[in-house]
DNA sequence: GCGACAG
DNA sequence: ATCTTGTCGC
């Protein structure tokens, strides 16, 4: 019925979607572009950017989008830019970027005109670069049509072209030692897509880190785990943060509607000996 | 039928 | 993505 009306449009959609990726893809950089991306030290670099999408719970229009910028080496956020949005376009495998990134091109927008001299020389993506379908995930489209340089960072493997989380890749992850430490993710075609990276010395879980635009992989994995103070990386996890506690202070300004009926969360238990029961 | 499916 | 504060352990 509606399913089968729709299908057709979808199908159309998608293969939009994937011409223009491989119109961008054409543009994607995979080398360090800038001297400070070489440097032992990234002396020279100054401004380091996430962004984040975050959703209302059981709405699948309304987000917050955020932009933050920290200092660097201190990763001290200096600006941060949080604003309501409503998604049109549906989530797809292989196609985050058509619903979450024209918001963050706008943010980026926002601060060039506003506060050139804030614009971060770098930005961290929640998500993949290359490590993608067909190799232009959701940090090199946000790298693409900003011009900036972009780190993809995924917290889960996307098994893709060979890749995946087999036991031999779980045995790699037990083996890294202490944060920093890090093993490529190679393709079925033989090219190096990415790097797992233990973030810090007492993380399990990897990161997943490719290249999304204006970066070697080098860099970006060297300059990621400078970033992390815990296992994600400081810009990502501010944006995370920020946008998250955007969305309950706005929530909280409308007032939170009680529903008329449903179920009711009841209250923990109390620590020691608390009378619990009504009477 | 089973598993994968960035966020 | 979202569900989640306090809690147990080093």
């Amino acid at each position: 019925m509606a399913r089968k009306a729709a299908g057709r449009p979808e199908q159309e959609m998608l293969s939009l979607w994937k011409r223009e990726q491989a119109r961008l893809k054409a543009l994607v950089v995979d080398r360090d572009t800038e001297a400070w991306q070489r440097d032992p030290a990234f002396s020279g670099l100054q401004r380091v950017g996430g962004v984040d999408v975050s959703f209302v719970k059981d709405d699948s229009v309304s987000a917050c989008a955020s932009l933050v910028v920290l200092s660097y080496p201190e990763l001290e956020v200096v600006y941060e830019d949080c604003r309501m949005v409503s998604l049109t376009a549906p989530y797809m495998s292989g196609y985050l970027a058509f619903r979450e990134v024209p918001f963050l091109v706008d943010a980026v927008r926002r601060l060039q005109e506003k506060d050139p001299g804030l614009v971060p020389q770098v930005l961290f993506v929640d998500g993949n670069g290359v490590l993608h379908h067909r190799g232009f995930g959701v940090a090199c489209h946000l790298g693409v049509l900003t011009g900036l340089p972009c780190i993809g960072v995924a917290k889960k493997l996307l098994q893709v072209d060979g890749l995946e989380n087999s036991a031999v890749h779980k045995e790699k992850i037990r083996r890294l030692r202490a944060g920093g430490d890090s093993f490529p993710l190679m393709g079925g075609s033989g090219t190096v897509l990415g790097m797992a990276l233990k973030s810090h010395d007492h993380s399990t879980k990897p990161l997943y880190v490719s290249v999304g635009h204006r970066m070697s992989l080098e860099a970006a994995v060297r300059l990621t785990h400078g970033c992390c103070k815990f296992r994600i990386p400081e810009p990502v996890r501010q944006a995370d943060i920020r946008s998250r506690d955007y969305i309950r202070r706005t929530l909280a300004v409308q007032g939170a509607p009680a529903p008329l009926s449903g179920k009711v969360q009841r209250p923990k238990a109390c620590p020691k000996g608390a009378a619990e029961e009504p009477a």
